[in-house]
DNA sequence: GACACATAACTCGGATTCCGATATAACGAA
DNA sequence: TTCGTTATATCGGAATCCGAGTTATGTGTC
């Protein structure tokens, strides 16, 4: 069978922000920060304690793991960071999770009758 | 238009899992507790310490309030909790903008290709 | 060159939240 | 009457959040 992720469950919406950030491609430090806020249309934005605290979290725990900087003439400043692939397994199983939770609330969300 | 929820989103898992237990029907503390076990299937187990922290902040913001005991011959140790209509706004909310991130999560992480 | 602004990583400390252990007690059944 | 469950609630340590601030480099523009 595959792995139990459900040690890591829930992850908090900073830690899913983040590893959903890196699912597509690796990104530094402050490029994390820019994609969390654009993909939920600035809805949701990182300071940076939140984000070091986490990756910082995130490295010891073997989610994420530093990358080498891709080899275009780029900033040096940049530390890049790459989801492994025991955490895209956590974050499968998060959005799972959510998925299954998101189905449940809308089936008692509609239109919440009452007996009277 | 209608109301701003935003400031008071991302809920926590623990804050959305008690609103989602109250959607349906009123619900006394140990009742939330064994609700929310339930319908996570057991993968979410929320202790006496993170309940009463919830829902202590849940009335004083209003999201949540009192209600009388129903009226059978009920333990007269129970005290109920319903969800406002303002609640109910933030719940609702919080719904929406999970099933955005789930959606988007399912786009990104479907086959993870490699450029190689 | 000098200036300004964005980019970039990171620290710090206070505030908030989590969360199990514990306390207290009433209920229900054996 | 005794035991396990139901029930509310507090406590305090740990984890997490999160913005303000620090330091410094890149990237223009005048």
């Amino acid at each position: 069978m595959t792995e139990d992720y459900s040690p890591f469950l829930p992850l908090s919406a900073a830690t899913l922000h983040i590893l959903l950030s890196l699912a597509d491609e690796d990104r530094h430090g402050y490029g994390i920060m820019q994609e969390v806020a654009r993909q939920s249309q600035g809805q949701y934005k990182l300071g940076p304690g939140t984000l070091y605290d986490n990756l910082q979290k995130l490295l010891t725990q073997g989610l994420v793991e530093e990358s080498p900087r891709p080899p275009a003439h780029e900033d040096p400043r940049r530390r890049y960071y790459r989801l492994t692939s025991f955490g895209r397994g956590v974050l499968s199983a998060e959005i799972a999770r959510l998925d299954t939770v998101v189905r449940e609330a809308k089936v008692h969300l509609r239109v919440p009758r009452r007996a009277t």
